[in-house]
DNA sequence: TCAGACCCTCACAG
DNA sequence: ACTGTGAGGGTCT
């Protein structure tokens, strides 16, 4: 009884998915048997890419496929964006090493709780605590016949109604009250995530930093990656050894330093230039450690 | 403004 | 094989 496969190809250009994918943005993409497969929105997503093409297949019927160009972020115009950046040797160096790299826009509550649970974890320990937190507490989704079962991100009341040391039994340690304070303030209505899609850049920082677990560097991944504000600018220990390595490679800058000039050295889409530095970055300590 | 603490897991020495 | 140690997309006090 295998359930109706939905499909669609979609042309694309300058689309790298595996460096997309897996550049430390979000956490529940695997692949297997040549394709990615994921839950977005609460639907098995599996996709292929074929040189200019996606091929895209769910379960569930799409009137539209809007959500997933949306989610993919097919629309925007790449080269356009990568004009924006500072013309200096690193930035050069950055997209040339990265090319096709991509930012997703994701869902603001999946992706606000993802980056809790980030702070100082590796990528492979959060994807870790994310699926057991997907599997213990998210809605079954329908998967193709054989397969494992797979599991929508938990809702904010599905992690709302636990308690804190049902959150710590998925390993996230002292993140787990950071997480459920934050559920719990939403779902009182202390905090509309969806209002900030209409926010300026600041007020919807402002409105990130009152949850408890969320610094200056989670509330810019969320702002970056759920609500595309393109100038916001994660600053974590990789991007402060990007920038020092590549622009300050003589003397120590100091930590105020590097976060002013993350600032103002990178124009309107620096945000979009951090994901490029940071995916550089990982590439090369990959080749030569130490 | 600034160390420490915070949970837990893994990799890597010895 | 086993124990010890350090560090990992930060934040809070």
């Amino acid at each position: 009884m295998n359930p109706h496969r939905y499909q669609k190809a979609f042309a694309v250009a300058d689309y790298d998915l595996a460096a997309t994918l897996t550049s430390g943005q979000a956490f529940r993409w695997r692949f297997r048997d040549d394709a990615w497969e994921s839950v977005v929105n609460s639907r098995w997503i599996c996709l292929k890419q074929n040189r200019n093409q996606f091929f895209a297949q769910t379960l569930v019927q799409n009137d539209d496929w809007k959500w997933l160009a949306d989610y993919l972020q097919l629309e925007i115009d790449l080269p356009k964006i990568l004009s924006t950046f500072p013309d200096d040797e690193p930035m050069r160096a950055a997209v040339a090493a990265c090319h096709g790299l991509r930012l997703l826009r994701q869902d603001p509550w999946e992706c606000l709780a993802s980056f809790i649970l980030s702070s100082t974890k590796q990528i492979v320990q959060i994807q870790q605590i994310v699926t057991l937190l997907c599997e213990r507490f998210g809605t079954t989704v329908a998967v193709p016949t054989g397969r494992e079962p797979m599991f929508a991100f938990p809702t904010v009341e599905q992690i709302a109604q636990r308690t804190e040391a049902d959150l710590r039994a998925c390993k996230m340690g002292f993140r787990a009250p950071y997480l459920l304070g934050t559920a719990r303030m939403i779902a009182r209505g202390e905090v509309d995530l969806a209002k900030l899609h209409g926010s300026s850049v600041e007020d919807a920082r402002a409105e990130l930093l009152k949850f408890p677990g969320v610094g200056r560097k989670i509330a810019d991944c969320v702002l970056l990656f759920a609500y595309g504000f393109q100038s916001a600018f994660p600053v974590d220990v990789w991007i402060m050894k990007a920038l020092q390595q590549l622009y300050f490679p003589k003397r120590r800058a100091h930590l105020k330093r590097l976060q002013k000039f993350s600032q103002t050295h990178f124009g309107p889409n620096a945000g979009y230039a951090q994901q490029y530095l940071f995916h550089y970055m990982r590439m090369k300590m990959n080749e030569e450690p130490r």
